[in-house]
DNA sequence: ATAACTGCAAACAATTTGCATCCTT
DNA sequence: AAGGATGCAAATTGTTTGCAGTTAT
């Protein structure tokens, strides 16, 4: 578990500068609720409502650098843009997603059984193992209670 | 496992229509090497290798179609598009992704484990389970060494 | 001082959509 | 015949990039 500091530190150590607004947007998913994910269009979006001038384009940018240096993980559902959120831990484990295919709400788990398998799969697989993302995908209980009224009805 | 008539019933079932683009391209899925997966360029190229003359946007109206029916299954990797592939059975155990984060190679697995603990951990969930996809990320044999010749000459 | 970083706008890539026409059912 | 499906081209959306000016180191 790393400290809002400690992460600045790890771009200082690979050479890359501290600036504000990679501080601030450190900040932002620090002061997310665990678990939370945010596109880059979500950040924007919080950025403007706390009047910060970060471009669009330095978003993206910023994502994309902490994300390749393991500060965040980057999440791809069915959607069309990627989230992020922090990697609480390095390569330990992470939560997952089950993601109803219906109304498209997703739940967060963890599972210790999933996760050691997957060690152990990348391992057999000749891989140094760095993350495991896991999506289920369902129909969440209300989907399916709407379902049933769907039927009754005709 | 369903045979490929099977798949253009579905089709009917559903008050779709049965196309000759809808034919061909279910047969292209059904031709794929077990676990080959298509992007909609990929899918594009392969038709107008067989000069066929379907629009790009009838290929993504089709893959997106079939996905929603289950007949295929929607895959994204940490690339820029999506992949597709044949849904082999329904609702069972699909084969999963390992990827590396270096040079982006995937290969296949399944795991019987994960797929089990996904139906339960959907079901603690009140979800009615639909499938699991599993990435694992990491670095390669090739990649790992290829780390240590750099270090070696540095 | 200098190399990295930012903002802006223009460029891109993947995917979607409006509409006229065509073809299953 | 009637409505779904297709092809085409234009439009969208998410993301990236070139460049000139700015700033952390």
């Amino acid at each position: 578990m790393q400290t809002r500091e400690a992460l600045s530190l790890v771009l200082r150590d690979k050479g890359f500068r501290i600036t504000p607004q990679r501080e601030k947007i450190l900040d932002i998913f620090f002061s997310l609720p665990e678990g939370e994910h945010l596109s880059a269009e979500d950040l924007q979006n919080i950025l403007n409502g706390q009047s910060s001038d970060i471009s669009l384009a330095t978003s993206y940018r910023t994502l994309k650098l902490l994300a390749s240096l393991g500060v965040l993980r980057e999440l791809d559902f069915t959607e069309d843009h990627k989230h992020y959120e922090l990697a609480r831990s390095d390569a330990g484990i992470q939560h997952q997603h089950i993601i109803c295919v219906e109304c498209g709400t997703t739940q967060e788990f963890t599972s210790l059984e999933v996760f050691n398998a997957s060690v152990s799969i990348a391992d057999e697989a000749g891989f140094e193992f760095t993350d495991a993302q896991l999506k289920i995908f369902g129909r969440c209980q209300q989907c399916q209670q709407s379902k049933l009224k769907e039927a009754a009805a005709s």
